[in-house]
Formats: C-alpha cells, structure tokens, sequence
DNA sequence: ACCTTGACAGAAT
DNA sequence: AATTCTGCCAAGG
C-alpha cells in the first residue's frame, strides 16, 4: 500500500472527531481544527473537509454549525439554509453580536 | 494538463 | 487600524 494520503482516513476522521467533540453552546473556528490535526495554515482543507462529510453523511449527526471563521462569522450558513445555523446555535445557547457574529471571547473552544 | 474556486487565516502594505 | 494579497491543499471546469 503507498503511502497516499487518503483524506478519508487521517483528515477527515479526526476534522469530524475534533468537531463531535465541539460541546453545546461552544464553536471553534476552522484555523484551531486545521492547527490541530497538524495541517496548520490550510485552514480552508477544513472547510473543504466538512463539506466532503456532508456529502458523504447520512446519519451522522456532524455538528458542523460550531465551527465558523476565525472572525465569529457564520459564513458556512449558505450550506444549511437560511438561518439555520444561527438558530440552532442560539438553541444551544451562543450568544450573537448585532453584527450577526459570535462573541468567540466567550464561546471559542479548542481542542 | 492548466487555471479557477473554495465553509480560512495570517502577513504585508 | 483597515484593506489587500498571498499561502494552504484539493477538486472541478
């Protein structure tokens, strides 16, 4: 077996490991998960990743709605429907700023 | 086979 | 301090 990366298996497992793990009521952002499975400055596989997940899911509950961008913004919204992830983040207890963002100060986590 | 796009982030100007 | 550009890795056209 050569040693391909398959995405599948050294990425993909630990992003929806890593975003399972994410407690209600908290979000983490894409550069923290990225930073964390070692892949440092390639944030966006991370996006890339859960976007892969959501195709390849079915009945797995992802919790994909706590992960946003580093500037609290909910900019994977578009992918869950009008304001979606927003409501199921304030059911969980997130706090938002007028702005429409998520007050990180208080809601980040990391693994 | 090359270029563009994408759920981001950090550095540079 | 705010805006712009580049870097990251993969996939689609």
């Amino acid at each position: 077996m050569p040693a391909e990366r398959n995405f599948e298996k050294d990425f993909y497992e630990r992003v929806y490991e890593v975003v399972d793990r994410i407690p209600a009521g908290y979000v983490t952002t894409y550069g923290a998960i990225a930073r964390y499975l070692g892949t440092g400055g390639s944030a966006r596989l991370v996006g890339w990743t859960l976007n892969r997940t959501l195709s390849l899911d079915g009945s797995k509950p992802l919790p994909c709605h706590r992960v946003v961008n580093r500037n609290g913004e909910l900019t994977g919204k578009s992918w869950f429907g009008g304001d979606t992830m927003e409501q199921m983040l304030r059911s969980e207890g997130v706090t938002f700023l007028e702005c429409g963002r998520i007050n990180m100060n208080r809601h980040f986590w990391q693994p």
